[in-house]
RNA sequence: GGCGGCGUGGCCGAGUGGUUUAGGCAAGGGCCUGCAAAGCCCUCUACCCGGGUUCGAUUCCCGGCGCCGCCUCCA
């Protein structure tokens, strides 16, 4: 059974899910301003590695991400570049996807704009003022947090600890300090939808509580992002659901930043590494590896050398799956070791203990490529085979395609074959150097050299 | 100031009140190989500091030091 980091709960919990065999998630999505950097990428990999792994174990995942497709930032934007808000977003919502489409990630099974909401949005802003717990300003709309019972239980962060913190800035247009907007009236040029309270558009905390109560339904059980949206949009989330009387998660995850010298890396500090840089240079798979290495709560470096790390981790991996042919496969194509899945699922059920279980995987190499070494072949392709089901359920794909060998660097394998039969070294070390000059990587097997990039 | 987290071997990174060890990368030695590569074996073996609890603490408690995050832009 699945056991969590409960952010509400501040400890590991078991996972109950809502509907057994059924797991409704909901992760908050981008905001489309701007490319995504690798904090983003880590972002979707923890979710992915989440889902698929519950859907190894046999669960259905409904997976609902959504994507701000409207707010300040946007409008900012637009303005810096001179174009319309809604091209902008458009823009920046396919560069998003194409990069996931790169690391290997799985698209949400439903993907709610914000855009597509607003009128939902508007409605349940009326009903927070009608209960009294909103109320309409000089420039919006905002909810009154006092009035909500249990503000500040998700982030573990009173009330008035909230009021005493220096950085709320005073704005007149509130009642208090700590309260935070819901509609905000357009300026001139602004895109604006219509309300009761004048034309506008929603902030940013309504769209999750209404696109994920709508598509998940009331009680849904996870709701996650990143560890700095505990405070304020998550919490403010739970609040206007509280306050209307509706159950909302069941449990809320959430997954530590990418670092750059011990630093956060964010947007505001200006200390980050685009995701279409970072797979430009690098095998999506290693940073998969990287990231499934450290837990999903710990602050993680990325940095050239913990890159190359994961990416020597990775190559004994497909090292591997070339001395078996091992091959992507559903599962059941050969019979996995019972003891290792047994090790591997209980590391993953306690708080996706990642690091622990990719262990698992990699102890099962060795004596995978040990018991081939020692003539025990059926032994060992049972062995490999756990490793490439294993670390496929991570989304850790081994084995992948062969890589296409030109005529005239075959030709250059066959003289080498040859030169090697009739013992003349000489002759077989420069072909190697020449295939070496290619980008090739030469190994010679029992059945003859073999290349490689 | 409030709240939360972290400090493990050359580096990354799990975990545990003691008895057998995480795992990866790197390094050194060996086996294998015509030489390599790949693979295997071996070695390097640690828990920030001080106090307490305990037969015994890296693990629990208290204090300290250092680092990080959140406190309404933020994955």
């Amino acid at each position: 059974m699945l056991r969590l980091h409960d952010t509400a709960l501040g400890a590991v919990t078991e996972i109950v899910p809502r509907e057994p065999g059924r797991l409704s998630i909901y992760v908050c999505g981008p905001t489309v301003y701007d490319v995504p950097h690798i904090g983003h990428g880590r972002q979707v990999l923890v979710y992915d590695i989440l889902r698929r792994y519950l859907e190894w174990l046999g669960a259905e995942v409904v997976h609902v991400s959504n994507v701000t497709d409207i707010d300040d930032q946007i409008i900012r934007r637009a303005q810096e570049v001179g174009r319309p808000p809604d091209e902008v977003a458009r823009h920046y919502e396919e560069v998003y996807w194409d990069a996931l489409d790169r690391l290997g990630v799985l698209r949400p099974t439903v993907v709610p704009h914000a855009t597509e909401y607003v009128a939902d949005m508007v409605e349940l802003i009326g009903e927070l003022v009608a209960r009294g717990v909103a109320y309409e300003s000089s420039d919006g709309v905002y909810l009154s947090v006092e009035k909500v019972d249990g503000y500040g239980q998700l982030s573990h962060q009173p009330l008035q600890s909230l009021r005493a913190g220096a950085r709320v800035e005073v704005d007149e247009a509130k009642r208090s300090p700590v309260d935070f907007a819901l509609w905000k009236q357009a300026k001139p040029g602004e895109p604006a939808w219509p309300s009761p309270w004048g034309p506008g558009r929603p902030g940013w905390h309504t769209e999750c509580v209404v696109m994920s109560l709508d598509l998940l339904g009331e009680d849904f059980d996870l709701h996650t992002g990143g560890l700095d949206l505990v405070f304020p949009h998550h919490e403010n989330e739970r609040a206007q659901a509280m306050a209307l009387g509706r159950r909302f998660a069941r449990h809320w995850m959430h997954h530590g930043f990418v670092e750059v010298a011990g630093e956060k890396m964010s947007k505001s500090l200006g200390n980050f590494t685009t995701l279409v840089d970072l797979l430009d240079r690098t095998d999506a798979r290693a940073y998969r590896l990287l990231m499934l290495r450290s837990h999903y709560r710990s602050p993680i470096e990325v940095t050239p050398a913990t890159i190359a790390d994961a990416q020597s981790g990775l190559e004994r991996l497909d090292a591997l799956a070339r001395r078996f042919e091992l091959r992507v496969s559903p599962s059941g194509s050969a019979a996995p070791d019972p003891e290792a899945i047994e090790r591997f699922t209980e590391a993953m059920d306690n708080d996706l203990d990642t690091p622990a279980a990719v262990a698992v995987i990699f102890e099962l190499l060795r004596r995978a490529n040990a018991a081939a070494d020692a003539g025990e072949s059926e032994h060992a392709r049972r062995l490999a085979a756990t490793v490439a089901e294993l670390a496929g359920s991570l989304g850790l794909e081994v084995g992948q395609v062969g890589d296409d060998v030109d005529d005239e660097s075959a030709a250059l394998v066959e003289r080498r074959d040859a030169a090697r039969r009739a013992r003349d070294f000489a002759a077989a070390d420069a072909l190697r150097d020449e295939l070496t000059a290619r980008g090739w990587v030469v190994e010679d097997g029992p059945q003859g050299t073999s290349i490689r990039r």
